[in-house]
DNA sequence: GTGCTATGATTTACGACGCG
DNA sequence: GCGCGTCGTAAATCATAGCA
């Protein structure tokens, strides 16, 4: 939060758009495993259970919310590949 | 045929620099619109158009340059006057 | 070649907002 | 209202292009 008090130019133009809560968590990168295992189940079911996440998360040691976001994420991946599959056949 | 299938894969796979021209383009908008620059999803694909890239790579483009610029707005001080020097002669016409 | 940094892309984590 | 959906993004991180 200190960080940016960068004097801002005189006539202040990049004022505004910095958002950044402070209470954010650190993006923290899962293993090979985690990802691998999460693939599986959005393989198997792209939308989860409550059940079925609170399996995933206990097995994987994530939270449950981690896995609900995990697969909110991976479905606006898989979106914009099709999205850009879909625009790219001429070969 | 095989010349164009191995040139799709390796463009595929191989991430290339946008050209200058691009850069420049991206540029422009940027520090002319410092004071708010997130362009629109309409805005996004002008600039994809006269870029010659996709919507999602003029996406990626404003995400890190936002963040990189923010995190050294000294670094960028220069580049920021040469483009508003830039918009500024453009504007006088 | 080697190392290093700039740059484009991808991955976590949310806020804002919608819907049932 | 709650809870999970999408959408757009921040920020960190990855991968490697490109250059001294």
């Amino acid at each position: 939060e200190e960080k940016q008090q960068q004097q801002l130019d005189p006539n202040n133009p990049a004022a505004n758009w910095i958002h950044a809560r402070s209470t954010r968590k650190k993006r923290c990168p899962y293993t090979k495993y985690q990802t691998l295992e999460l693939e599986k189940e959005f393989l198997f079911n792209m939308y989860l259970t409550r059940d079925r996440r609170y399996e995933v998360a206990r097995i994987l040691n994530l939270t449950e919310r981690q896995v609900k976001i995990w697969f909110q994420n991976r479905r606006m991946k898989m979106k914009k590949m099709n999205r850009e599959r879909g625009s790219k056949d001429h070969l | 045929v095989m010349i164009l299938r191995s040139r799709f894969l390796d463009a595929r796979r191989k991430r290339r620099n946008f050209s200058k021209q691009a850069t420049e383009i991206l540029n422009e908008y940027f520090y002319s619109h410092l004071s708010n620059p997130y362009p629109s999803e309409e805005a996004k694909e002008e600039l994809a158009k006269k870029c010659s890239i996709t919507v999602s790579q003029v996406s990626n483009w404003f995400g890190n340059k936002r963040i990189r610029y923010k995190k050294n707005i000294g670094k960028f001080q220069e580049e920021a006057n040469l483009y508003a020097a830039k918009t500024a002669v453009t504007a006088a016409h």
